[in-house]
DNA sequence: CAACTATATGATTGCATGCTCATATAGTCA
DNA sequence: TGACTATATGAGCATGCAATCATATAGTTG
């Protein structure tokens, strides 16, 4: 069980955290899921999430900033894509985890600790 | 570059919210680290983590809440382990995906693109 | 039982950050 | 040039949460 990881500096630990952070707000997340299927402006992530002007652009700054997604300008518009491609494989693991949990949880419910019936 | 994914829910969003907010305090990362090489009480983790005692139980409770670790009392004491697996993939992906950044950033600064010299 | 140790928790404070409104900036078109 | 559109941003408010102190709870030992 044990696993020998050589020990973080404390800027490591804070750039993780702030990585974790730009990650743990729902309307990033969703301007995230919603850029996954393509590349799209800012006008066209306000109808998709439903959020206001200034707050999309204000998420998207952020992710920017992270790293996480990119900006191309043309002409009025800018559009925004996924930059960093481990996001995928982030939110896949995150939602597989969930999954699990949510299913041991309800066989527990179910007085049932393995066995599922 | 486009993936089809289907929309997740309001509270789908927030749990995966949730669960990268748990992991976007410094300090509860220092603990997940520092139990990755070995299940620990809480004074043990005080100590390692050099934190208050009162702050440490209440990062692990946060932990424990969020099926990020497991706690087993032992007389007077309690120990913490990890208890979800994925903890280790999902550091992992963040820790390349920063490091990959950060390379990328030096070298830009050197003013190469995509050359290593 | 009392004294002691390990851990948890109530209450408070302070800081960070998300949201909104209004306005600024930048680009287009007549 | 001026009118118009798309995006960004400054300021203010509200909320959430981390850190701390003091104290409570649970377990051990005499």
């Amino acid at each position: 069980m044990a696993k020998k990881v050589p020990a973080l500096t404390d800027e490591a630990i804070a750039l993780i955290a702030r990585r974790f952070a730009v990650l743990s707000e729902p309307m990033r997340l969703r301007l995230i899921q919603t850029l996954m299927a393509e590349e799209l402006s800012v006008g066209a992530l306000v109808t998709a999430t439903g959020g206001t002007q200034a707050n999309v652009s204000r998420h998207l700054q952020t992710l920017a900033e992270a790293g996480i997604v990119g900006r191309r300008k043309e002409g009025l518009q800018v559009f925004y894509s996924i930059a960093d491609p481990t996001i995928y494989d982030l939110c896949e693991l995150v939602c597989s985890s969930l999954e699990k949990q949510t299913a041991e949880r309800a066989s527990l419910l179910r007085g049932a600790s393995k066995v599922v019936r």
